[in-house]
DNA sequence: GCCGTTTTCGGCCCGACTGTTTTCAGTCG
């Protein structure tokens, strides 16, 4: 088992970088150990056990050096140079790089030039007028640094928006704008169209007969707070949320070059373009140049933008330059909401869900569904949410009773059992023998130690009767980290036993993540799509988790409830202990 | 620091904006 994660490797990697940026390194080598990060955080095996079989450099960026790097730190723990570098920059230069328009290089100049070297000592130098001594700074830095710094850029984190409102809020811009004369395309681009996760802002592109008319339209519209021109053919605007919308505007036949350019990511667009250099061209957001002839080809599609590179339309939600840019890449068959043929997790009154079983059951019969788990809380639950072990034998009957009536749907009676922190279920064997699913979730006691967090999980996927673990990693995007759990140990616990490992769909959930779901597809567990609905216009959000899915490369057959009722119900462990 | 349908050495993505420059460096997306 991986005794160092990939995640610890990463951090160190972008730990060395920063400092090295710091330090005045050479950009590329900073970049260098900025992708072998991303590798190494992204790579869907235990990068510690790569190297111990001395295979480490397979993963693309990692060469000698970092091998060697990785080695030290599977040996010893730490990695020599960056306990050097710790004790030459100071620690307080990091933190003034994150101010909007400090970088490293001026940072640099202030701690030689002024000895700045934290937060504290780069305002006390800015409000006395000392800034602008240092050479290439002056009054309008000294200013922007004041700005930024009384606007607290230095204290909070870039404030960050969930999907779905980010969506919402861009589809009624995006309609608004489209009614505008002027408006050929009006696309939502960006992260938002990547569905991933959240967004920090907005990225709206358009197509028009007359750019800068449609740009100056998004003064207009009333879903802002604000809006105004930015530049001839754009536009900065303001929700009433705060989200940040940015619209840029070309001409028809450049759509497909905007599109593909805002819709990024920044690593996809990076590795894009460094592919297109060694194939003779050279890729901007305003077209294509050619080497050879010194012609810009402009594209009115994306389509055409990929297939003059030699390469298919990617999906957006794979461009994160995660293999999708690889020779001899295809586009697989990403799962979608419509191969969703049952939803295992959801709640009813019973518990804390707003609707009743029946308006749950009939709602899952109006998706199309073959099956559908009730899985209420459980007895230990708390808030007064609660289900005791007797209440639990009546929803069982309630529930029997309720699938008799109802046809082509099997409606199956279970629950959310709290995950203990020793590891076992809530309820007694004897009771969750009786039911027909138990999706087992951790819901008490985050504070735990990554090795006592891991102990209790991986114990939960030994229990018989848990057939899934909920929301395995308990992240609250935007808003709560996950609780220490080694996910590669889970991931093995639960290919070993069986277990299912649940996205759930909850819009501030997505859990597991796209990187977690596809290292535990490739790891043989079988893969769970969840609404855990709290009201029947919820179960629509599996497609949060579907999203998160598709991020992760996966395709139908890896996900347990596209299967029929049949197959996904031999999936279950006590199907399997009866048989 | 990595890497090879230009290369084992010399490259390594593109453009806009800003402020400080008088030709460009740094930052950002």
């Amino acid at each position: 088992m991986a005794d160092l994660s990939n995640t610890a490797i990463a951090d160190a990697f972008d730990e060395l970088a920063d400092l090295y940026e710091l330090d005045g390194a050479v950009v590329h080598r900073v970049l260098a150990y900025r992708t072998a990060a991303k590798n190494v955080r992204n790579a869907t095996v235990s990068v510690a056990e790569l190297t111990k079989q001395g295979r480490v450099t397979s993963l693309p960026g990692i060469g000698k050096t970092l091998e060697e790097k990785i080695r030290a730190m599977v040996d010893t723990g730490t990695i020599p140079a960056l306990g050097k570098l710790r004790d030459r920059i100071p620690p307080g230069l990091a933190a003034i790089t994150r101010l909007p328009g400090v970088g490293p290089k001026r940072v640099r100049t202030m701690y030689d030039q002024l000895g700045i070297d934290s937060i504290e000592a780069l305002r006390e130098a800015a409000e006395t007028g000392r800034l602008r001594d240092a050479k290439g700074f002056g009054p309008k830095f000294e200013e922007s640094v004041l700005a930024a710094l009384d606007a607290g850029a230095a204290d909070r984190p870039a404030q960050r928006t969930v999907l779905p409102t980010a969506l919402e809020v861009g589809e009624q811009v995006a309609e608004a704008l489209r009614a505008h004369p002027a408006a050929v395309h009006v696309e939502i681009a960006g992260s938002a169209r990547r569905l991933a996760d959240s967004v920090k802002d907005l990225d709206i592109v358009a197509a028009a007969t007359d750019p800068a008319a449609l740009a100056a339209a998004l003064a207009d519209v009333d879903a802002l707070e604000s809006a105004g021109t930015a530049g001839e053919n754009a536009a900065r605007g303001r929700a009433h949320n705060g989200l940040g919308i940015d619209l840029r505007v070309v001409e028809p036949d450049q759509f497909g070059n905007l599109l593909q350019h805002f819709t990024g990511s920044a690593r996809h667009n990076v590795a894009l373009r460094e592919a297109a250099v060694r194939r003779g061209v050279h890729i901007s957001e305003y077209g294509i140049l050619d080497d050879e002839t010194g012609e810009t080809t402009r594209c009115a599609t994306e389509e055409e933008v990929y297939e003059r590179l030699g390469m298919p339309w990617i999906p957006p939600e794979l461009r994160e330059d995660r293999g999708e840019l690889a020779k001899g890449f295809e586009v697989p068959r990403l799962v979608t909401v419509e191969d969703l043929r049952g939803d295992l997790h959801c709640h009813t009154t019973l518990s804390d869900g707003r609707s009743t079983l029946e308006e749950m059951a009939r709602a899952a019969q109006a998706r199309g569904y073959e099956y559908l788990a009730i899985t209420d809380h459980s007895a230990t639950h708390g808030f007064g949410d609660h289900v005791t072990p007797d209440e639990l034998r009546r929803q069982i009957e309630r529930v029997r009773a309720l699938d008799d009536e109802i046809d082509g749907m099997h409606l199956l009676v279970g629950t959310e059992t709290n995950i203990l922190p020793d590891g076992r279920p809530d309820y007694d064997d004897e009771l969750l023998a009786e039911l027909d699913w138990v999706v087992g979730s951790v819901h008490t006691s985050f504070n735990m130690t990554e090795k006592n967090m891991t102990a209790r999980m991986v114990a939960a996927t030994e229990h018989p009767w848990i057939d899934a673990i909920g929301h395995p990693t308990g992240r609250k995007i935007a808003k709560r980290e996950p609780y220490k759990v080694d996910i590669d140990a889970l991931i093995e616990a639960a290919a070993r036993t069986g277990t299912m490992l649940e996205i759930n769909g909850a819009p501030d959930r997505r859990d597991l993540d796209d990187v977690h779901a596809r290292a535990a597809a490739e790891a043989g567990v079988n893969i769970l799509i969840d609404s855990d609905a709290h009201g029947a216009e919820r179960l629509e959000h599996v497609k949060w988790a579907v999203a998160t899915a598709r991020r992760a490369w996966l395709g139908p057959e890896q996900i347990a409830n596209t299967r029929s009722w049949k197959a996904f119900a031999g999936l279950r462990k006590r199907a399997k202990a009866a048989a």
